[in-house]
DNA sequence: TTAATTAGCGTACCTTGTACGTCAACATAG
DNA sequence: CTATGTTGACGTACAAGGTACGCTAATTAA
């Protein structure tokens, strides 16, 4: 036992974070939460949410923390994103980072708590600078979010529960900053047989007034089961 | 500056690893570096090839330490797979692990290295029981091989600089887990121009002898510039 | 000489993506 | 009260790419 404890109190000890980039959809536009930092250090700048991570915690419970505390939400989409461990990334203290991509429905946070935390909803091009390497983890976290939803229903994650063909065309408008056909979407979208459509209509936007779709999750992992994937 | 200090100063340190799950492709089959450990702790179980992170370098720096001290080679092919953090996923202590998967040209590595350190390559149906979340770690890098090699010509990695198609095919039907028709591989992959075509044979395995092919990374590299994506 | 094995080329078909035409429903302007 | 604009919703035609599969060539071993 000796020789295992001189194992582990030989090695080096590292402070380590979370970092949250947390994607919005929002008047048709994707954006970020980005908080101003209300104390020191760094106070004054720009940066992603994030905090350290506990003894007690993993990592992923670290950032479930950090989204709860900002958002007032549990459940929130996550995924990890990548460990960015620059000896100098920090220009405070040798930190290395874990960086989580979320999703969250804007509706459903609570607005206030944001607030509080110093944190506001920023469209892709209206984010200033930022602190370390806050802004090639945003980078990274776009390309990823391309990647994964291309071939995986996360998108539905940003969206109300009930939403038109047309709000997801332009999410995916967004995400992939294309235009997309809209009657080719619409086709493939429905072809897949995973939106269950209902009888309201949504008269916010048109004039015709467009029906109203739920993302059927079950059948979708019914079908995923089978081998079908989602692709858009 | 002593808010600065005692901001970091109050956060808890970690023991911070890396672990290695390096493939390999040999006798037509996917294989993976797997260490029996000569000392304590834990001497006598099998395991990854990993170690700690130190405060002088970056976790990939760490990894592609422990890939070079057990291969004796440097410029390997390597990627960050995950961050496993789970309190208990060490028996011995609290240590938080990025695991990083390698692909090795087998043929290149220094094979009395790697027996020194206890390792040796396994095809993925005799890797014995691991310690710790390292089956676990196997099982995901497989999962992440699969969707990396799918669009992107890392498959090359594990393969000679001069290969066969057949040698080619049966790599990717090893990755896949599935049988490819040796025709339509054939067709799509030299449709997409990447490869060199050399005038030598390779008569091991045919009698016929078939021609030998050599990866072509620049060319590849442009095609990619101009939108091209490799799917195989 | 023949059988067996792997290399290598070609064809037919079907699915899927893509471009684009068109009508429907409704609100608002004149 | 008609004309016009806007968004929703359905359909068609063509091209490209994947897939299934037939066939020949070269060589060695029996």
């Amino acid at each position: 036992m000796n020789l295992q404890q001189s194992f582990y109190a030989q090695a080096p000890r590292h402070l380590v974070a979370v970092d949250c980039i947390i994607f919005g959809f929002e008047d048709s536009r994707l954006k970020l939460l980005i908080m101003q930092r209300m104390v020191d250090p760094f106070q004054g700048s720009f940066s992603l949410v994030g905090g350290f991570v506990l003894e007690s915690e993993s990592t992923a419970d670290a950032a479930t923390r950090v989204l709860q505390q900002v958002s007032g939400l549990r459940n929130i989409f996550m995924d990890q994103l990548h460990c960015y461990s620059d000896v100098n990334r920090d220009s405070g203290s040798r930190v290395i980072s874990l960086a989580y991509y979320a999703l969250i429905r804007v509706e459903e946070h609570d607005r206030k708590l944001a607030i509080q935390h110093g944190t506001q909803w920023l469209a892709l091009d209206e984010i200033p600078e930022l602190i370390f390497d806050h802004r090639k983890m945003i980078e990274d976290a776009l390309f990823r979010l391309r990647d994964k939803a291309h071939f995986h229903p996360i998108g539905f994650e940003l969206l109300p529960e009930k939403f038109t063909l047309s709000q997801l065309r332009s999410l995916y408008e967004e995400i992939y900053q294309r235009v997309l056909d809209k009657r080719n979407f619409r086709k493939k979208i429905l072809a897949m047989n995973i939106l269950e459509k209902l009888e309201e209509k949504d008269k916010t936007t048109s004039k015709k007034g467009a029906h109203l779709y739920r993302f059927d999750k079950q059948k979708y992992e019914q079908l995923a089961q089978k081998g079908f994937v989602f692709e858009i």
